[in-house]
DNA sequence: GTCTATACACTGATAGAC
DNA sequence: GTCTATCAGTGTATAGAC
């Protein structure tokens, strides 16, 4: 006799299953979020994109809340993994320029996931303000105090490591947030493998030599 | 006897009223958008923070969408008049300074303004396309073209004018777009004056070196 | 576990009294 | 010219059938 369980017996592949559709409806959801807004988002628009029922959507999401809590969150790890190329390197010049690289790929592969990013912050993070307060005010601490020794090793010019932390954040996301200014002046067009690279090695190169360092063996 | 126009004779102080009315909700409506969003913001928000009732501005704006293209037009404007001063002066050090400097003051200033254009861009600008398409393109290959002259002078350094025209834009504006950010990471309190020159000083010095401009007779 | 139907609040916008 | 009252539409969220 089949007994049913109340609660359903995790069976083989159906955890994967829910995880497989909630990844759905996030990717969605970022898209959504991205292009609207949280205010212009509606979860209509999240559910047809992901294929399922509206109402479906609240039995993985209680509220729209939620789900956008989710999609900054993720963002967050992301921006976090990139932050690691900082340290993996010895000198300021490798350091720099591998951040640099990082966060312009995560602009061309994750375009809505960094304008959530902005748009979340440019709205006072009401969501995200308690990440900004420990450990994205930690991790900038620590690489303005990195920055610092290098300069006090003779490594690189002296300039505010804050300000110079702000202008790579600024510069490789505008890449992401602003894409659509930036296709409309290329002609309408996206971006080329060619163009990006040419964007990337342009952001170094002024970067670098603004801080004072020799770029041409990179 | 009195007799009451029916068409309301233009008396004076009638139209200066209308005006500096129309004036306070476009204060009060660019900074809804901006903290909330086109989607987020509400007519109701804005009325009560212009002080009226909200069906009044349905007489002055009416849709929401009109009053939304108004703000964004106006910000368009102050954008273009900073550009202006670009081709005040002679050199490149002296136009991309002043240009630096305009920017950063705009970006201090009008924090909302930049924000609701942050927004309509990151949207895929749906009201401001055909700004981005002319206007903005054109003023954008004619800076391209005197950037390439000042290089082919030998007054700066080879570089990609577009690439260094979006890092300027980028780095000037996140001064707005992220200021909740950058209050956090400077312990939750505004920039003070010293600050900020800080900031436009730090900017300058690291573009204008990053360039190949010796900037210490600016 | 999943979908249909619906409750309830709130939005943009308007009609009509003043 | 200005405000009160209200409408139609849409949004989030849920109850309950399957």
């Amino acid at each position: 006799m089949n007994l049913p369980a109340k609660h359903p017996s995790p069976r083989p592949g159906q955890k994967e299953r829910r995880l497989a559709r909630e990844k759905r409806i996030l990717e969605a959801a970022e898209k959504v979020f991205a292009e609207a807004g949280f205010g212009g988002a509606t979860m209509q628009l999240i559910a047809d994109m992901a294929g399922l029922p509206k109402a479906n959507l609240h039995y993985y999401f209680p509220t729209k809340e939620a789900l956008y809590r989710q999609v900054v969150e993720n963002i967050f790890q992301i921006w976090l993994r990139a932050a690691d190329v900082f340290d993996s390197a010895d000198g300021p010049a490798e350091a720099i320029a591998a951040y640099i690289d990082a966060k312009m790929e995560i602009s061309r592969r994750h375009p809505a996931g960094s304008k959530v990013w902005a748009s979340e912050v440019m709205h006072g993070a009401p969501v995200i303000q308690d990440y900004l307060e420990h450990t994205l005010t930690e991790w900038t601490e620590g690489r303005a105090k990195v920055i610092e020794r290098w300069i006090a090793e003779g490594r690189m010019d002296r300039v505010n490591p804050h300000h110079l932390l702000y202008m790579l954040w600024a510069t490789t996301q505008h890449y992401a947030d602003f894409n659509h200014q930036i296709e409309t002046l290329n002609g309408g067009k996206p971006l080329s493998d060619a163009q990006w690279e040419e964007a990337k090695a342009s952001v170094k190169q002024i970067i670098l030599a603004g801080i004072g360092i020799d770029a041409s063996n990179l």
